[in-house]
DNA sequence: ACTTCTCGGATATTAGATATCCAGGATACG
DNA sequence: CGTATCCTGGATATCTAATATCCGAGAAGT
């Protein structure tokens, strides 16, 4: 049971393009340099956002990633799911229909109970990310963090320390 | 994002060992027969449910598996941390601390907003799997299912069919 | 003492996550 | 219209974790 470093990615992604001026696009290579990140395993990454609607990609001159909705309507859980999929943690291989105590198909109209309480924590987990968007996590953002991130996002540079506030 | 099949074989193995007369063990041999799984494999998983405190293992003839505590006080979460360990599903990365948008330490007295999220989505998993104990499992099983399990145990092999009832 | 049975370590095998590269296509700009 | 820029998608390599098996050591019953 471990998620995939690309939710960490993909996150932190979706909140810096919240940050970036209307309509404005950052190229790949600028969010890869923002956190350190390879450029083209994040690339796959963005990819699988953008096929799932959260981004949209302009190629050529200027292009880049922008956000395709506000970030009020962008759930942690859209970002999840789209970097993750949508597949439950746990399969049931219905073991109870093999070996000696196999149950025949047709008293198996039930689905296993072990199966349900399985999928009804997922369904706990996953309603927790919804309840989380992508604007609450600029809410929780620092101010002077925010700020900074902004001004990166515009091209300036900040004087080498940028600890001096 | 997967779980390990061992935390369904540990399921239904706890819940086999629920329906054992009390105090009497069952083989591994038994336990893996039962639903056709791969003993060898199945042991390390048992093991680690024993490693846990959940089950108790008697060398030695007549020896086997058993349960330490009341099905009623063993939760589903029991064995899913026995087999898939306590570890969180997201480990953050500190990202936020690398590349040109680097957050200096001193300014990370907080944690990673992201972080905290998915924290409390795992926080609400785990409630969920909490709030379910092997008794319970036991009662969403079919009576006549529950029946013809406790008879394997009992050493009863059931007429070839075992569908006619 | 001998048999029976589990424990723990050592060791393959396989699948998925991580990471990289390049050809192809779309777009802006001169 | 040609060129530079930038994303897409596929092919590929590497590495870690899950899956699976085997055997010697040790404990308990007879």
């Amino acid at each position: 049971m471990k998620l995939s470093q690309g939710v960490e990615w993909g996150l932190h992604c979706a909140s810096l393009l919240a940050l970036a001026p209307a309509g404005a696009t950052v190229r790949r290579e600028q969010l890869a340099g923002h956190y350190a990140l390879p450029e083209a395993y994040l690339a796959k990454h963005l990819q699988a956002m953008a096929r799932a609607g959260l981004l949209r990609a302009t190629p050529g001159p200027k292009g880049g990633y922008r956000l395709c909705r506000p970030p009020e309507s962008i759930t942690v859980l859209d970002v999840v799911e789209a970097v993750e999929g949508r597949a439950r943690p746990f399969l049931c291989q219905e073991i109870r229909q093999r070996g000696a105590a196999a149950i025949p198909p047709e008293e198996c109209t039930v689905p296993c109970a072990i199966n349900t309480v399985m999928d009804d924590a997922d369904d706990a987990w996953r309603a927790s990310l919804r309840g989380v968007t992508i604007a609450d996590l600029l809410t929780r953002m620092r101010p002077e963090v925010r700020k900074r991130n902004e001004a990166l996002l515009r091209g300036e540079r900040p004087a080498n320390g940028s600890a001096h506030e």
